[in-house]
DNA sequence: TGGGACAATTAGGCGCCACTAAACGAGGGT
DNA sequence: ACCCTCGTTTAGTGGCGCCTAATTGTCCCA
């Protein structure tokens, strides 16, 4: 079985690791909220199990193992899945669903799980734009940059902004900054920050500092299908 | 705060206690299916924290306080509210949602509860015929008995069927016992068991063993209004 | 009143998942 | 090359919720 516990750091680990697919305890720590002694020990435990679900190198980090990557979209494709069935059958704000979905997403049945995404015709994408997981394990892939990586003068259409904060996600519909809207970037502040931003075809622009700037991800368009709102 | 385990113990409390109020360690260890042993420990927890949730007689079993009461309800109404959501919204039939609301029903927040209620139209019971607790604790009152306890040439009306065994929810809904549906006894077996029993008008009687007869309960209608389908 | 039968409790332990405090190690700067 | 720092690990603990085995209570019946 698949204790809460163990199913946030299969997604913790899976969302922090970067280009070597690594996670660092420390990290970890950081995004579980729990002490970094607590990780150590909880890494060891899943790279001692079989199938092992990580591969564990002492004060090197960790990284999943095919079978442990499944677990961790498994989790990923529930919590998505009950995010856009709280915003688009309850009418959950953007904002709201987040933290209901961390704790439904380990009580859910595959049946329960099935049930939402046919209810919702298959979903490709949460209300924030991220790709949902599908029963396989595979991703659709995406060629996106965060919004700060966006050179003066080009525009892109955004394709997911990250959840974790409320307030941020407030602050980003209030400038009608969602999933499939388009924007240009149309000039920098000193040193970079910050981006002043213009939103469809908007007259007015707004200004994003560089930190919010890179928790919102664009591509090329001209669209994606499938994306949430 | 609450564990799912508090939880699962002051529901099985409420439930099983009978007249005078009372749960037996090894009713509810049944219940629960866990040790004896396992239920003293709890129960002993129970009555000691403040404000506690139950008063705790060594030897003499449990009976809910105040407090632990309307936790109780909370929980019930959790759970009863997730079963019609289930049966109503997502199509589950009558004899999957008890599972399924066993786990969500820990998981929901206060938020999600109030928005499964009021898209439902506040419902008075879950799709099995049980009330569901209103949010300040309170239970519509019921004259029921169980359907064994019906003499023989008198009819009633179905009010309840117990929720806890798929196997028998498929069965009576075969034979159309389902809450709201009126029934006559009209026959008894030898040494009383089983009962004969005219399901609405149709020429046909069914058999049912007194077991059975038990876990459903019958008022005197004509109707009451809310039941669940 | 004294067993017997069965319910309930105590005693001791285990796995999970956190914690603190203290030791350890890896890498950068001098 | 050494040291210092910061990240990491080890060691030891604690609460929770369960277990088994052994003991104690309760109650009924002869």
């Amino acid at each position: 079985m698949l204790t809460p516990a163990i199913e946030d750091y299969l997604k913790a680990i899976y969302d922090l690791a970067g280009e070597d697919g690594r996670a660092s305890t420390s990290g970890l720590a950081r995004r579980l909220d729990v002490a970094p002694a607590s990780v150590t020990g909880m890494l060891r435990k899943l790279a001692e199990r079989r199938p092992a679900w990580v591969v564990y190198q002492k004060s090197r980090g960790a990284t999943l193992t095919p079978e442990g990557r499944l677990r961790a979209l498994e989790i990923l494709r529930h919590h998505r899945l009950i995010e856009c069935f709280l915003h688009d059958a309850l009418g959950y704000s953007w904002d709201e669903v987040h933290a209901e979905a961390d704790r439904l997403e380990h009580a859910i049945s595959e049946t329960l799980e099935d049930r939402m995404a046919s209810r919702l015709g298959d979903p490709l994408a949460d209300p924030h734009g991220h790709p949902i997981p599908r029963k396989d394990g595979t991703l659709p892939p995406r060629r996106e940059i965060p919004l700060a990586d966006l050179p003066v003068g080009s525009s892109a259409v955004v394709s997911r902004v990250s959840d974790g904060d409320p307030a941020l996600l407030r602050y980003l519909k209030g400038r009608g900054i969602v999933p499939n809207a388009s924007l240009a970037v149309v000039d920098l502040g000193p040193l970079g920050d910050p981006l002043m931003v213009r939103v469809g075809d908007a007259s007015e622009t707004c200004a994003l500092s560089r930190k919010v700037a890179g928790e919102v991800h664009v591509h090329d368009g001209p669209r994606e299908r499938g994306q949430g709102t």
